[in-house]
DNA sequence: TCTGGGGTCCTAGGACCC
DNA sequence: TCTGGGGTCCTAGGACCC
C-alpha cells in the first residue's frame, strides 16, 4: 500500500499558525508582487477565488472586508514545512518528501486494518505539533492515493482508504479526468474532444490509443489507476537536483539592458551559493527573458540561451560572466520584457568531474576561485544580508571595458 | 492598469555516425 | 531519372507537478 500526506491549503495553515484571527475567515496568499492568489482557505475557495487568480479580480473582495489577502513568507512555510517532513519520517521507514506539503509513506506490509490508525496519528501529531491540518489517503498507487486523499478534503474526512476494486471502480467513474494527477489541462482538454470525461472513461480506454494520445506519462497514469504501481518511488527522491533557476516576473516593462542584466546577475548570485551549499557544481548556464504573455495583441518573444561552461563551476563570477555572454545573444533593445530568468543546469557534485581536455585550467585557478567563494559565503553569512556583492549586481557593470572588471566583487560597507 | 516561481520529464526534429 | 537503414545524441519546446 502506498499513503499520501497532504497537507491543507498550506500557506494558509501556515500564517494561521501565527495569526489565530485568520481562522474561519477567507485567506488568501498571494505571489511575488502580490500579483496572484496561490493558496486559498476553504472560505475562500467558497467565494469563489480561483488558483492563481490575479489581484485585480479579487481586490473588491478585499476592499469590502470579506477576503484577507497576505504577502508570501517563504521563510515561515520553509521553517513549518521541515517540522511536518519530520513527522511524516516517523511513521514508515521508506518516505518521499514530494513536495513542500506533501509526501508519499511506502506501507508494503502493512496490513489493511492498521491504516486507518496509522492515517489518524499523522493528522493528529501534524496538528498538535506544528499546527497544520493534514489528509491522508491510502491506496494501492500513488495516483489512487492522491484521489483517495482528495476525497479526504472534498469530504472532511481527515483520512481515507481506497482497497476495494468495486469501489475504486465507482469512484473513477466520478471522477473527472481533468483531477486525475498527472493530467494537466492541456492532455484533459485533448481527452475530453476524444469522449473521455472520467478516470473511468481513461481506464476503459485501449492502451495503444492511450499512448498516441499523452505518451508514455499517460500510459503509467492508466496503469496506476487499474492498481498496477509504474510510477517509482525512488524517481521522486533524487539524490541531487538537476538544476536550480530564478526568475522574477516584473513590475512593470523592462527594455534597459543594463536593469535587465543587474537584476539577472542577483538571480544568478543566488543560485550560486544555493548551489555551492549543495557542494556542486554545473556545466550549464540558461539565460531566458520574456514579454508579457498577457498582451496577446503583440508579439510575444520568448528569448533563451544555453551556454556551455568548459568545466563545471561554483564560482559566481564565472556563472556571471557565461550568464552575460548568454543575454548579450539574446537581448533585443527593441523589445521590453516583463520577464527574466537564468537556470543553473547539469549539476554535479563537486570534483566528480574530469577536467576538459583542451580548455585546461590549472588546479590553482580553481582552488583559489573555490576558496574565494568560500570566504564569500562565510562573510555573507555572518553578516546579515549580503555584505559582498559583485559589481554588476549593483548595476556598475559599466565601469570598465573587460568583463573581468565588471564581475569582480565590490565590497559594500554597511556602515 | 493590474496576471508567480521552482522544478521534472518527455518528445519531435535535426545533426551526425557507420 | 534513379539515391538506404539503423542508430545515437542534442536541443528547444511542451506538459506536468506543487
Amino acid at each position: 500500500m502506498i499513503g499520501l500526506a497532504d497537507c491543507n491549503n498550506f500557506f494558509v495553515s501556515c500564517e494561521r499558525t501565527i495569526n489565530k484571527d485568520l481562522e474561519g475567515r477567507a485567506v488568501v496568499v498571494m505571489s511575488n508582487n502580490d500579483g496572484c492568489a496561490i493558496a486559498r482557505s476553504n472560505e475562500a475557495k467558497a467565494l469563489g477565488i480561483k488558483m492563481g487568480q490575479p489581484m485585480f479580480e479579487i481586490r473588491h473582495l478585499v476592499n469590502s472586508g470579506q477576503l484577507v489577502a497576505l504577502s508570501s513568507n517563504y521563510a515561515l512555510y520553509h521553517e513549518i514545512s521541515n517540522v511536518v517532513h519530520k513527522i511524516f519520517h516517523k511513521y514508515a521507514p521508506t518516505v518521499i518528501d514530494y513536495s513542500v506539503d506533501e509526501a508519499f509513506f511506502d506501507l508494503t506490509g502493512i496490513p489493511v486494518e492498521a491504516l486507518d490508525e496509522i492515517g489518524a496519528n499523522i493528522c493528529n501529531e501534524c496538528l498538535s505539533e506544528a499546527g497544520i491540518p493534514v489528509t491522508v489517503g491510502f491506496s494501492h498507487t500513488k495516483t489512487l492515493a492522491k484521489i483517495a486523499s482528495e476525497i479526504g478534503k472534498k469530504s472532511k474526512r481527515r483520512v481515507v482508504t481506497l482497497v476495494d476494486p468495486v469501489e475504486i471502480n465507482d469512484i473513477l467513474s466520478r471522477t473527472p479526468i481533468n483531477d486525475v494527477w498527472g493530467i494537466g489541462r492541456r492532455t484533459a482538454r485533448k481527452l475530453y474532444f476524444e469522449g473521455i470525461h472520467t478516470a473511468k472513461n481513461y481506464i476503459d480506454c485501449d492502451i495503444h490509443h492511450i499512448k498516441h494520445l499523452t505518451g508514455i506519462n499517460g500510459v503509467k497514469t492508466h496503469n496506476e489507476l487499474r492498481m498496477i504501481p509504474c510510477i517509482d518511488l525512488d524517481a521522486c527522491n533524487r539524490p541531487i537536483q538537476n538544476s536550480i533557476s530564478e526568475s522574477r516576473t516584473f513590475s512593470r516593462d523592462i527594455s534597459d539592458y543594463e536593469i535587465i542584466k543587474t537584476r539577472l546577475t542577483t538571480y544568478t548570485t543566488h543560485c550560486a551559493t544555493r548551489l555551492r551549499n549543495m557542494n556542486s557544481q554545473c556545466s550549464s548556464v540558461i539565460v531566458y527573458l520574456a514579454t508579457n504573455r498577457f498582451h496577446t495583441n503583440e508579439s510575444q518573444q520568448f528569448p533563451s540561451i544555453e551556454i556551455r561552461l568548459n568545466q563545471p563551476s561554483g564560482s559566481t563570477s564565472l556563472l556571471v560572466e557565461a550568464m552575460i555572454q548568454g543575454l548579450d545573444k539574446i537581448f533585443d533593445p527593441a523589445i521590453a520584457y516583463k520577464k527574466a530568468g537564468i537556470v543553473l543546469a547539469n549539476i554535479s557534485p563537486i570534483r566528480a568531474t574530469t577536467p576538459s581536455l583542451f580548455d585546461p585550467i590549472e588546479d590553482n585557478t580553481v582552488d583559489s576561485n573555490h576558496q574565494l567563494m568560500q570566504a564569500i559565503d562565510e562573510i555573507n553569512h555572518s553578516s546579515s544580508g549580503g555584505v559582498l556583492r559583485l559589481a554588476s549586481q549593483m548595476g556598475l557593470g559599466k565601469i570598465g571595458e573587460s568583463s573581468a572588471l565588471s564581475s569582480s566583487f565590490q565590497f559594500r560597507s554597511k556602515k
